[in-house]
DNA sequence: TCTAAGCTTTACGTTAACGTAAACTTGTTT
DNA sequence: AAACAAGTTTACGTTAACGTAAAGCTTAGA
């Protein structure tokens, strides 16, 4: 008897709109169960949802997250070559998100010295213009 | 007289298309000069379009891109106002690509741990038929 | 002179990821 | 009974970021 949640407090949690939901339902990403024609959504599709968005803010597809579930879920029961094509997938996956984070340090880099060019010209600003005070 | 590129150049460097780079002009990411009818590409051009796909690769929409190519033009001379508007837009992208590191350094543990129960469940597989050997 | 490569503009098509609206059911509160 | 809140389905609309022709210039080479 797990925990189990309604469309709306799912969306409020994770701050996305019940649309949202449903659509990645529609896109086989979460399968609720129903009572009657309501949604019930149990603490594995909570997990899912987080993942999702997780994933999206990573730049990943819903149809990559998609497949992504799926291999997985093949995977927990698989043959060998399913595993081996899940640890392939793995793989791809960790290289992409080294290349991102390679990026992301970049970037960061950037910023840094874009800062301080904004400071430095700042400060000479206020050299010519000692007047605005505090 | 430092180094002007063709798009056809640009593209195969960045494998990008034409398409693509046309596009980015229309959206104002670039501004290549004309001999003729033909698009000429400065260094700062090629530098732009650098960054311009490692913010695709982050995530940033072409609008966000372009917001922070004109913000820093208008900051080369800009006023105090124009300077700490600077400054908060900078401190708003470092703040989300920390959220962006958080994130990849999640999945990057989900990862982990997916590849060791697939190597284990590979372990398992070969105790019970240890058959296919090497 | 013809052709081929590489460039150009113009413009309609496409995909992903929802937004938005309309009309309906179901349960519960006044 | 009436009205409300929260859920549902159906279906058309929208935006971003290009893809994909179609048709025309321009210049080096056979």
């Amino acid at each position: 008897m797990s925990k189990t949640y309604s469309i709306s407090e799912l969306a409020s949690e994770f701050d996305v709109t019940t649309r949202s939901i449903r659509f990645y339902e529609d896109q086989e990403l979460l399968h609720p169960t129903r009572r009657g024609q309501t949604r019930i959504y149990s603490s594995k599709d909570r997990v899912r949802l987080k993942l999702t968005l997780r994933g999206k803010r990573l730049g990943f597809s819903l149809a990559e997250i998609r497949e992504l579930f799926e291999l997985w879920d093949e995977t927990r029961s698989g043959s060998e070559k399913q595993l081996h094509l899940m640890l392939s997938k793995i793989s791809e996956r960790k290289a992409a998100l080294e290349q991102q984070m390679k990026d992301i340090t970049m970037v960061q880099l950037e910023l840094e010295s874009a800062e301080i060019r904004c400071r430095q010209a700042l400060e000479e600003l206020n050299e010519k213009h000692p007047a605005t005070a505090k």
